[in-house]
RNA sequence: GCCGAGGUGGCGGAAUUGGUAGACGCGCCGGUCUCAAAAACCGGUGAGGGCAACCUCAUGUGGGUUCGAUUCCCACCCUCGGCACCA
């Protein structure tokens, strides 16, 4: 029964909480579930979530890497998406006009390996993946605005991969080349280099072998500088995904050296080209060392008496896979070509040699070897009997001795038997004989990188096909852009090569203007290049255009993007090149197309990644069902910080359980009907400092969202629901009552982010203006309510914590320190000794020092 | 080898413009309820010592700066991740 007090107020404890005072229900899963349903239904018919392109209001683009469609959401997933979708929730509470969509990345090989092996077709197969996948993310009442969904293998989408491809072929900036690719036995396909594991094809685990084919590549090598320089601006990038990227580029800045070749008798017979970033041995040259791979190598040994001989050296080198070739502290061999260096700076003539440890792909191919002063150098000098001179002394000894060398001298030092720059210290020595040698002619400045242009054709079905015919002369030509797209086939064959080939309908082009019949390119792009650009094409889906410039330049870039660190070189990579290009031909005005990155770590059991090859999995589905979507992305969250690997629990997750069961409870038993309205003026000081927690929550829980801290959020709001049932535990006034209004609703607002069907079915149930808890603006505080009026300082004798006092806030330092010295348990400690200092850390902390 | 991140109870983790180390949660121990169990709720829980109030020790190791160090400096050890015969 209610009561009424004062003013129509009911009061006391039976009024303000409904007569039912059990506190300690379990909800069953079944309410759960049925309220989950209820409230994503909700959501879906009233567009809730659905993104506006005209708006006024401030934007935020959340995005998670759009996934492969590989049939069910792993806990990995879960996090991923769970995050993005709290910081969508929460952006959207504070007044923010969000764009968060999802979509699928879903041309690529899994699918076409099992249509081959199924004999099924793999439209088919991604389909039926790409529709569980969604039906699971709806169950996790991820925030997404569906109407932006977008999946690569739709015409509609991949279209555009073949129009972007077009404008770089206007632009220079893909081109067909024959050259030395990765193959990948397995997947009989190439590989772009960053596909390249350990010498392993990254999907199929096979080992890699060289191929020389005529392949796609794009010119991502003209953005280099740009993509190098414009890391230092990612200021909410993580360091390591910065420093990857650059490892990866590996700007080197170096000196090109120009050798005269001659033969035997010293007679001019070609030049040549090393690359060194150490100028300052150029006096200690030994011989100079090519790759095998090389042209000149078979230039030179034409027609000599060790032709065959060093041929079939050269033969079985390029043979070796790259794991043979590259293994670590492996032998290294090579052979003299019968031609000799002259070298520039001091006219001796050394000889040249093909080796197995230099690489053909970095600098010129060609080194100049200096054995002294290179470890690999030193190694192969020793194995072959080749001189060995020092040219750099350490600055502090006297000058190395080169028949006592047991290891090449690498570091830096003070160069000798170096004509005029003796007695130069290195880092100066590389500058100044670079500039000589300029000067000389002898050489010139460079600057080498070990990123190469990325191969992007693939002979295989399962991606878009590289819009190119062939003309009369052979020569690639773009299809014209009103004939886009170049629509994947269906009549293919699968297991006789390349299977576009096998496509009687698509084999041909016909010129819409001639008639004339023409051979089309048959290779399909790396899906790499559908995830390079997708997050631009959600901001606009409707228009036939690629997305309309103006809605793109708004919502671009992704303010918050969040995915796993495998994708930290690759895809991230190729994205930010995109992005260069679209915006060098003015399609867009920004140039890094995300600005905040964060990666989220794995989600381990026992210590070990969750893997089916391992078999140690938790299927987030059965967390789902056994304790619902809330509780498993409220453990999600609490039990590590986004960027640390979390490691599951199963127990740990019933802590959610019960929390949320709490929360639930005390919402369900009180009144709804009671005043919200606080009285300052007749708080206690109880009451007072309940107000004030409720303004310390809001406060922390704001700052925690906003940097992503979700573990300490939750944990200040469950540390508030503690002492929440100290407060009432109590003598019952109304006052209470209203001051508990108040904080609940605080307390539902500020966990919606998290948990957002719980959280929902609450706030409609205390009954609230708004159409949903979404639309109820995040609750504000007042700085003022912060202040408390007495304060506990913590007080230490000689750094040592021996008490604590609780004083009025504003006490000064002289009447602290006589409280605190005229108390005996502080006395104790400083018995009779002189007081050296009192040092008085305001509002917190004393220290006497005696 | 180079680059980056990190090392805190039985476990996940909190606390850094230098100021109460171990918040919060899990687990464990004890209790309430129950015929009993589960669930739920309440209390305790870093180690060592003491009947107790309390005391001592403790944030990978060893030093240093400071009234005071998980936090700053120096040297080292270990773990994880990336790159690497890159000239």
């Amino acid at each position: 029964m209610k009561q009424q007090g004062p003013d129509n107020r009911p009061f006391l404890f039976s009024v303000y909480f409904k007569e039912n005072k059990n506190m300690s229900k379990s909800y069953t899963i079944e309410e759960i579930k049925s309220i989950e349903i209820k409230w994503q239904n909700f959501w879906a018919e009233k567009k809730i979530f659905a993104a506006d392109n005209n708006s006024t209001k401030k934007k935020y683009y959340v995005l998670e890497m759009y996934p492969y469609p590989s049939g069910k959401l792993h806990m990995g997933h879960v996090r991923n998406y769970t995050i993005g979708d709290v910081i969508a929730r929460f952006r959207r509470m504070q007044g923010y006009n969000v764009l968060y969509p999802m979509g699928f990345d879903s041309f690529g090989l899994p699918a076409e390996n099992a249509a081959i092996k199924n004999n099924s077709s793999p439209r088919d197969w991604t389909n039926k993946r790409m529709d569980d996948m969604v039906a699971q993310m709806k169950q996790m009442g991820l925030s997404y605005d569906w109407s932006r969904f977008l999946f690569s293998h739709d015409p509609d989408y991949y279209k555009w991969n073949q129009w972007i491809f077009i404008q770089m072929f206007k632009k220079g900036l893909v081109y067909k080349k024959k050259s030395l690719v990765n193959w990948d036995p397995v997947d009989q396909t190439v590989l772009a280099n960053e596909q390249v594991i350990d010498g392993k094809g990254w999907r199929s685990g096979a080992e890699v072998e060289k191929k020389e084919i005529e392949q796609w590549f794009i010119k991502i090598t003209a953005f280099v500088e740009d993509l190098l320089n414009d890391l230092d601006g990612l200021d909410d990038w993580p360091e390591q995904v910065k420093t990857m990227q650059r490892n990866w580029i590996g700007k080197s800045e170096g000196t090109i050296i120009r050798f005269d070749v001659v033969d035997e008798n010293g007679n001019k017979i070609d030049e040549l080209e090393t690359f060194t970033t150490r100028a300052d041995t150029v006096f200690g040259i030994e011989y100079v060392v090519l790759a095998a791979e090389h042209p000149k190598c078979k230039k030179w040994i034409h027609g000599k008496a060790f032709e065959t001989e060093v041929a079939d050296f050269i033969k079985s080198v390029e043979k070796q896979s790259l794991v043979e070739r590259l293994g670590e502290g492996k032998d290294k061999n090579g052979k003299f070509l019968g031609v000799y260096a002259v070298n520039p700076v001091n006219g001796r003539k050394v000889p040249i040699w093909v080796a197995d440890y230099v690489l053909m792909d970095y600098g010129t191919g060609a080194v100049m070897a200096v054995p002294a002063h290179d470890q690999r150098d030193f190694l192969f000098a020793k194995k072959y009997q080749l001189p060995v001179s020092v040219v750099i002394k350490s600055a502090d000894k006297a000058s190395l001795l080169a028949d006592e060398l047991k290891e090449a001298f690498v570091e830096e030092g003070v160069l000798v038997n170096s004509a005029q720059f003796d007695g130069t210290n290195s880092a100066k020595a590389i500058a100044a004989i670079a500039q000589w040698m300029e000067e000389k002619g002898f050489g010139c400045r460079t600057t080498t990188y070990r990123l190469k242009d990325w191969l992007i054709s693939r002979q295989r079905y399962w991606g878009t096909p590289i819009p190119i015919y062939y003309d009369e002369n052979n020569d690639p030509q773009p299809i014209a852009e009103d004939q886009l797209p170049v629509i994947l086939p269906d009549d293919i064959e699968f297991g006789r090569g390349n299977p576009l080939e096998t496509s009687e309908s698509f084999k041909f082009y016909t010129d819409p203007n001639t008639g004339k019949k023409y051979r089309r390119e048959t290779d399909t792009m790396d899906t790499f290049f559908d995830s390079s650009w997708y997050y631009m094409r959600y901001t606009d889906l409707n228009t036939k255009q690629i997305f309309d410039k103006d809605v793109c330049n708004y919502w671009m870039p992704v303010d918050q993007y969040i995915g796993g660190i495998e994708h930290a070189i690759l895809h991230l990579l190729y994205s930010r090149f995109f992005t260069k290009f679209l915006k060098s031909i003015g399609m867009i005005n920004y140039s890094e197309p995300f600005k905040r990155l964060l990666t989220q770590g794995m989600v381990l059991l026992d210590g070990e990644v969750m893997s089916k090859s391992k078999g140690n999995v938790v299927d987030p589905d059965e967390m789902i069902q056994k304790y619902g979507t809330d509780a498993l992305r409220l453990f999600i969250l609490f039990a590590a910080p986004p960027k640390d690997q979390l490691e599951w629990n199963d127990k740990a997750i019933e802590g959610s359980w019960r929390f949320l069961n709490r929360i639930w409870n005390f919402t369900e038993q009180y009144n709804p009907d009671f005043k919200e309205d606080v009285d300052l003026a007749s708080l206690s000081a109880a009451d007072k400092d309940m107000e004030r927690e409720r303004a310390a929550t809001i406060k922390k829980v704001t700052e925690d969202l906003i940097s992503y801290k979700f573990n300490t959020a939750i944990s200040s709001l469950m540390i508030l629901m503690n002492n929440v049932d100290k407060y009432l535990a109590g003598e019952q006034t109304p006052v209470k009552g209203s001051v508990i209004n108040r904080l609940i609703r605080t307390v539902i607002q500020l966990l919606s982010p998290m948990t957002p069907h719980v959280c929902e079915e609450l706030w409609q149930n205390i009954g609230s203006p708004q159409e949903s808890i979404v639309h109820a603006l995040w609750p504000e505080f007042d700085e003022a309510a912060l202040k408390q009026d007495t304060v506990q300082i913590v007080v230490q004798v000689n750094g040592k914590l021996r008490g604590k006092f609780d004083v009025p806030a504003e006490i000064s330092e002289d009447d602290l320190k006589e409280i605190v010295l005229a108390d005996d348990s502080i006395q104790k400690f400083i018995q009779n000794k002189p007081i050296r200092k009192f040092i008085y850390i305001k509002g917190k902390l004393a220290n006497v020092v005696v």
